[in-house]
DNA sequence: GCCGTTTTCGGCCCGACTGTTTTCAGTCG
């Protein structure tokens, strides 16, 4: 799949045309090209041999040109031009937090500053703070970036941001000029990595709230602190964290969560509607040609006057919500409280820190009508994996729990190892004896498209493996996913009666989004599980849902929503 | 470079904060 590559391309040409300083439109829809092709789930090679690519909107004749010859050649003529017009390691500048296409240019043209190393130079020297445009404190702003750059990778995760939102949240509630309070951004939408935390709260004494945030104990580090925005980064157990906290008048609150909830493409798109409607949105409200405000302080009226249905932030990524809105088809999406059980959870007998009853118990609390216990499988051996006559032994144990256990039932499952050749760690005589069963690669994960492709097709024919789990290995920050074939697996998941899991685990969240939406569409079931090992990881089952959520799914759409007997008929359906 | 229920040419989203300035440019989200 060669998605990713022509995005960087584009994402590319986009960064050394602005350092050229070329016309920012044409940038922005080379922005649009790489942003369109990273987003595609389906490999860019099918959608351009199908005719789909052409008519995508926002990739025209001249991207659909330059992606064609990337696809034949493997290279794109105009990006070799563009780059051989700059030091190729200028693009490298750019991402240092402060510096901007214009600095770049100028500490290229002045300097001849072309590295980072070569910009630190400039910044001990002097040399940059004597750039004209430039001066003490931005050329200390750079090198805080510079440092900024080495050692973070700048996205956290889910539950990183969740605890640095909890921290912010709980102090702010504290102040009695605080009103109300909202968390915003990337997080409201449960994007799979977060850049920073947004915090929206409403008050008329902005500036005693920002000052009172920025010289809170949690701050390491204050970034900006004006009379409506306070910009720090604050501690937490795991991780340091930039959260930017907004105080805004109460009449413009909506508009304001609506804004900052973004994204920005999402947002690009309504402010359009509203400019061809004769009106202007922005931060503060919407407002009619007379500059009378329309909406503002409920966010659901925002949308309403724009003659759209409310999107749930969850969807806002101008993925097509917009056009569902105008014609009322969005989708009535999936929510935490529709799942009945947890369907992928490792005890003391492989990997976990638990015992079955704990986990039971616990699960109990959340509501849930079922769990299914699912221990690693022999091949698994760093995860001590167990025999078959561990897993028989485990069998009969569950049985004598659920006999006295009331409230919930607890299933017998386990995680099968999809060996290398596409074979199945237990036999099927064992696997029928359990309820439910998971199967996943956990070896060979960086071989060729090919292997992975074939060993996750062939583990689907198997018809006591219900669900494929974590499909694409994928660590988040840490590990690649496997170079497999989704489209094939897909397929084969719809032909084959199997469910494709949602690992609801913030580090893996696989399938991903726009996975869940293609699966979705081929009538797959998802099943979403936090493969949890311990206790608190079962409390990750929001972050699942919001995952299938953003891949438009609907409660009919998730296997873990159906009762335990309609879950039972489910699966002697593959049997 | 892309697009079209005002348009095949002429538009293309909006504001806060900062720092370097003498009224504004650059960066960010």
């Amino acid at each position: 799949m060669k998605n990713a590559e022509i995005s960087e391309l584009f994402d590319q040409m986009a960064d050394i045309m602005e350092i050229l300083g070329d016309d920012p439109f044409r940038i922005n829809s080379y922005r649009k090209v790489a942003r369109l092709i990273g987003d595609m789930p389906t490999d860019v090679e099918e959608l351009f041999k199908s005719g789909k690519l052409a008519e995508t909107p926002g990739i025209g004749k001249s991207s659909l040109a330059k992606i064609e010859e990337f696809l034949k050649k493997g290279t794109i003529t105009a990006h070799k031009d563009l780059l051989k017009k700059i030091p190729p390691t200028l693009l490298d500048l750019l991402k240092i937090p402060g510096m901007g296409p214009k600095g770049v240019k100028a500490v290229y043209e002045n300097l001849k500053v072309k590295t980072i190393d070569g910009l630190k130079k400039a910044i001990e020297s002097g040399a940059l703070a004597n750039l004209h445009g430039f001066g003490d404190k931005k050329a200390a702003t750079i090198a805080k970036g510079v440092e900024f750059l080495r050692s973070a990778t700048g996205r956290i995760r889910l539950d990183q941001a969740a605890e640095a939102a909890e921290i912010v949240c709980n102090f702010l509630k504290g102040l009695t000029d605080v009103e109300k309070i909202q968390v915003a951004g990337s997080f409201r939408r449960r994007a799979e990595t977060i850049g920073d935390v947004d915090i929206l709260v409403v008050s008329s004494k902005g500036e005693k709230v920002i000052s009172s945030f920025t010289s809170a104990k949690f701050v390491e580090e204050v970034l900006a602190s004006g009379t409506t925005k306070g910009s720090a980064i604050i501690k937490t157990s795991t991780s340091s964290v930039h959260v930017d906290v907004r105080v805004v008048p109460a009449e413009s609150f909506g508009a304001a969560c609506q804004y900052f909830t973004g994204s920005k493409q999402h947002n690009v798109r309504l402010r359009e509607i509203a400019l061809k409607a004769k009106m202007k949105l922005n931060e503060y409200g919407l407002f009619d040609k007379q500059d009378k405000m329309v909406a503002g302080a409920v966010e659901k009226d925002i949308y309403k006057k724009l003659g759209l249905d409310y999107i749930a932030p969850l969807l806002r990524e101008d993925r097509g919500e917009i056009e569902a809105a105008k014609n009322h088809k969005l989708p009535q999406l999936i929510e935490l409280k529709d799942i009945k059980g947890d369907l992928h959870i490792h005890t003391k007998a492989s990997d976990g820190i638990c015992e079955i009853t704990e986990l039971a118990e616990a699960a109990k609390k959340l509501g849930y009508k079922y769990i299914c216990i699912t221990d690693h499988s022999h091949s698994s051996a760093i995860a001590h994996g167990q025999s078959a006559k561990q897993l028989a032994d485990q069998i009969k144990k569950i049985h004598k729990i659920n006999e006295k256990l009331k409230g919930i039932t607890i299933l017998t499952g386990t995680e099968v190892d999809i060996l290398a050749d596409g074979s199945i760690d237990f036999d099927n005589k064992l696997l029928a004896e359990l309820d439910f069963v998971v199967a996943s690669i956990h070896s060979g994960l960086a071989s060729s498209r090919e292997k992975v492709t074939s060993r996750t097709l062939k583990a689907m024919d198997n018809p006591y493996i219900s669900c494929i789990a974590h499909p694409t290995g994928r660590l988040i920050g840490e590990r690649e996913p496997m170079d497999i074939d989704m489209t094939a697996v897909i397929k084969q998941a719809a032909q084959t009666h199997t469910a494709l899991e949602v690992n609801a685990h913030p580090m893996r969240l696989d399938l991903k989004d726009t996975h869940c939406r293609l699966a979705i569409e081929a009538g797959v079931k998802l099943a979403i599980s936090t493969d949890t090992h311990r206790l608190d990881g079962l409390i990750f089952m929001g972050y699942g849902v919001a995952t299938a959520a953003r891949g438009w799914a609907k409660k009919r759409d998730v296997l873990n929503t159906l009762s335990l007997a309609e879950l039972k008929n489910w699966i002697k359906k593959k049997r």
